[in-house]
DNA sequence: CTTTTATATTCGCGTGTGCGAATATAATGA
DNA sequence: TCATTATATTCGCACACGCGAATATAAAAG
């Protein structure tokens, strides 16, 4: 019995997994929010409407798949598609991300974080942005 | 309980059951050996090595999604990509096809195919290639 | 330290699915 | 009709996975 997942090891099996990640509507609708952003796990959580360990487990899943990086800050947990994604699976997640702009649960979704949380933003450029209150009970500036 | 399986309705469930078609090794490597052409199922088993029975439960699972058009002539059935996909998720699988073409497996399957029934035929010019044996024990021209 | 908040992980359950094996269906030729 | 071949389907089993619920971990403020 496998009590560990074993990371792919063929070019097949590597491909198999990347598709693998996207075979699922929650994490399709997470990597449509990122498109080029780099969002938190509150603001996921809260622009999709799914709950908070749902959106983790996800973001984990794809983490492992190797789509997407992740950035802390502070308390914050900053996800966004990976910058040194394998050229061959770039474009097949690009394919992914440009299909997702068609959907209308997609569109629902980045309405609905640009009514919490004002427009989305470049990554790098989103320190200035309102994100959660921190633990505290302060407001970032 | 539900007995017969619902086909997608929303935008996001067509996606996701497109992504679902390609997760799984025998599928892509499938979409890999069709790309353009035309191929019978008899040339998939043999070519991948699995199983006739494994084959054909892929097919369906490619037709159902709606991801090939199967044609009979006779006693075979032959597949190839459908000519009628959405746009969007045409896009999806050219990326998918494309990164097929640098997986190893992939490129065994295709020199596999060729050794055993020459090179592969653009659709609607397969009608003079060696195929199977009729069930009579006749060889087509 | 304690409290509060953000994020991650674990557990149990139901379901979908891939596979091998066997069987069923369909088409052709004798 | 019967035999042969190509393809499709069904069955049983094992396993991965998505989910809700609960819990665990981590970081910051007081």
């Amino acid at each position: 019995m496998r009590t560990t997942t074993v990371p792919p090891t063929t070019e097949i099996d590597r491909l198999e997994a990347i598709f693998k990640a996207l075979a699922d509507r929650t994490r399709l609708r997470i990597l449509a929010l990122l498109g080029r952003d780099e969002v938190c796990v509150c603001h996921m959580h809260d622009s999709l409407g799914v709950p908070q360990p749902t959106a983790s487990r996800h973001l984990a899943y794809l983490r492992r798949a190797g789509l997407v990086d992740a950035r802390r800050q502070g308390v914050w947990m900053h996800y966004r598609i990976s910058a040194t994604l394998d050229p061959v699976v770039r474009g097949v997640v690009e394919a992914a991300v440009h299909a997702l702009t068609h959907v209308p649960a997609v569109a629902r979704d980045r309405k609905q974080y640009q009514k919490s949380f004002g427009t989305l933003q470049p990554r790098d450029a989103w320190a200035g942005s309102s994100c959660c209150v921190t633990p505290g009970g302060e407001r970032r500036p």
